[in-house]
DNA sequence: GTTACTAGTAACCTTAAGGTAACTATCATG
DNA sequence: CATGATAGTTACCTTAAGGTTACTAGTAAC
């Protein structure tokens, strides 16, 4: 599946898929935050992603302007990630998908312990 | 990468992205809605996706809690698919991502206007 | 009595996604 | 004067994800 095809969909969902689909992008965007943060120190939050593909997905938010890259002319070379006024936009819409994860953890445990009582 | 790496997480939006993550299934629990839906029509209704891929996502979803699957003991078959409570508590989630994938779109239509204009 | 219909599944193959290791440049420190 | 630190990138390879085709079963319509 080529990722054109989702981003050219008539539907806003199948669109949503195009920008924000695969296991990274809301991660990362949550990872940023509110705040401006190196690529290193990203890259240390999200231990799970390799510095290769956190790069290319990095690259990608920016293309869909979600985030800001401000690089500096210094060795060894610093850059600067943070949200762009869409990507803080998209904050509490996570932040809402975080808790609802818990929540269903907290009806998945309150099943077993009812499991674990009979 | 192991999904369930993701799912053993202690961060919530990385057990979420073990959840969600991926291109299909936010745009699946979102085409079932608040209806009861056949396999047929749901594959009908998202073409991008292939019908093998779809039974699989159903399943994952199915184990997740999130969808309910109904098979009639008929000829020809006859399965429905609808959501759980879990389920249902992310449409409103999903909705608002959806409206914030549109107004991204309306601030680089915006932005495209700007360029035209000069 | 052939055909179509449905909801998959299995085998097989292709493509996308991801991982690893090596490399760059230059300044600061030991 | 060698070492380390940073933010990548490139080449190369592996793994995950997805597509295609063929197949099933029993009833209904033609």
């Amino acid at each position: 599946m080529k990722n054109d095809q989702l981003l050219n969909s008539t539907c806003s969902m199948t669109r949503t898929m195009g920008i924000l689909g695969g296991k990274w992008k809301p991660l990362i965007i949550w990872s940023i935050g509110k705040r401006r943060i190196r690529f290193g120190q990203l890259a240390a939050h999200i231990p799970l992603i390799s510095r290769k593909v956190l790069a290319e997905q990095l690259k990608e938010l920016e293309e869909s302007g979600l985030i800001l890259r401000e690089a500096f002319n210094e060795v060894p070379p610093r850059v600067d990630y943070l949200l762009t006024e869409n990507g803080l936009r998209l904050l509490p819409i996570l932040k809402a998908l975080s808790e609802w994860t818990c929540s269903c953890e907290a009806t998945v445990a309150d099943a077993s312990l009812v499991k674990t009582a009979n």
